[in-house]
DNA sequence: TAGTGCTGGTCTCTTTTTGAGACTTATATA
DNA sequence: TATATAAGTCTCAAAAAGAGACCAGCACTA
């Protein structure tokens, strides 16, 4: 069983964790990936690599999100280097959100998963009635 | 407001909503990208992708996932059509879950993003110290 | 023959996360 | 004077996730 940790660890090259305790949990590539890989991440991602968006204008753009968490995902999202934000002095005082270049390196594998997406959603689609047939 | 979703949408061109309602609540990609894009799917997609495991198997190999949440991914990846879940008559019965031909195709781009996360962890570690120093 | 462990789950309860929406502060406009 | 706008914060309710007990059927052991 702990050899079979050791085994994916080193199969994928990828549980790599720091601590070297071989504990999957505190693995650097989760640590990442968790903060590229939620509900308004990738969707905040795709809007900003398209061009800088000021907090508002995000909103109207994806209807959808909370303020709350909109606030809160561009501020993960600043954290972890991917985003800029940038107060200019207007009045009242207006906040645009940009890609960093770190943003921009990351945004590039993300892209080719969201074309996937694109590409397959139809084949994700039938799989998904097909298993609810069955299931029915 | 209206104008920059329709701006969006052209510009990535991904945002193609069935329903032409223009919605971008309802995209395909967005409900295609929320079934990989959660915190145990890729994960599990991750280990899948080295060979066919067991439910136990899977357990043991990611220690910090719960049975619950276990059941309920492998659950959906296979709904969606990127996992095959198959019963054998041992005593007691096991199970294996393995990638369908769709799910090694949807690893492709998901594998790249994961190398991205490999590759680039130093820097999303530093540019975290540096955001709570400012903070601090 | 009673006890233990293995399999792959489900069920219930608690904790965490998210969503909905009111509220803020300072200024400009009607 | 009343209203709007900006970018949030705050509070409360709802949804999702985690912890851990429990289940059935069979094999092995004491």
């Amino acid at each position: 069983m702990d050899s079979k940790i050791v085994n994916l660890r080193s199969k994928l090259e990828i549980y790599k964790a720091d601590s070297g305790g071989g504990n999957i949990a505190d693995c650097p590539v989760r640590d990442v990936i968790q903060g590229i890989n939620n509900k308004w991440s990738s969707l905040l991602m795709m809007a900003l690599a398209e061009k800088p968006y000021r907090f508002g204008e995000l909103r109207r753009l994806v209807p959808d999100i909370s303020q709350r968490m909109l606030t809160q995902t561009l501020h993960d999202l600043q954290r972890d280097g991917y985003v800029h934000r940038e107060v200019f002095p207007t009045k009242p005082p207006s906040v645009e959100y940009s890609l960093t270049d770190l943003g921009r390196s990351m945004f590039g594998p993300l892209h080719q998963l969201l074309q996937w997406a694109e590409r397959n959603h139809g084949a994700v689609r039938d799989a998904r009635a097909a298993f609810d047939n069955t299931q029915a």
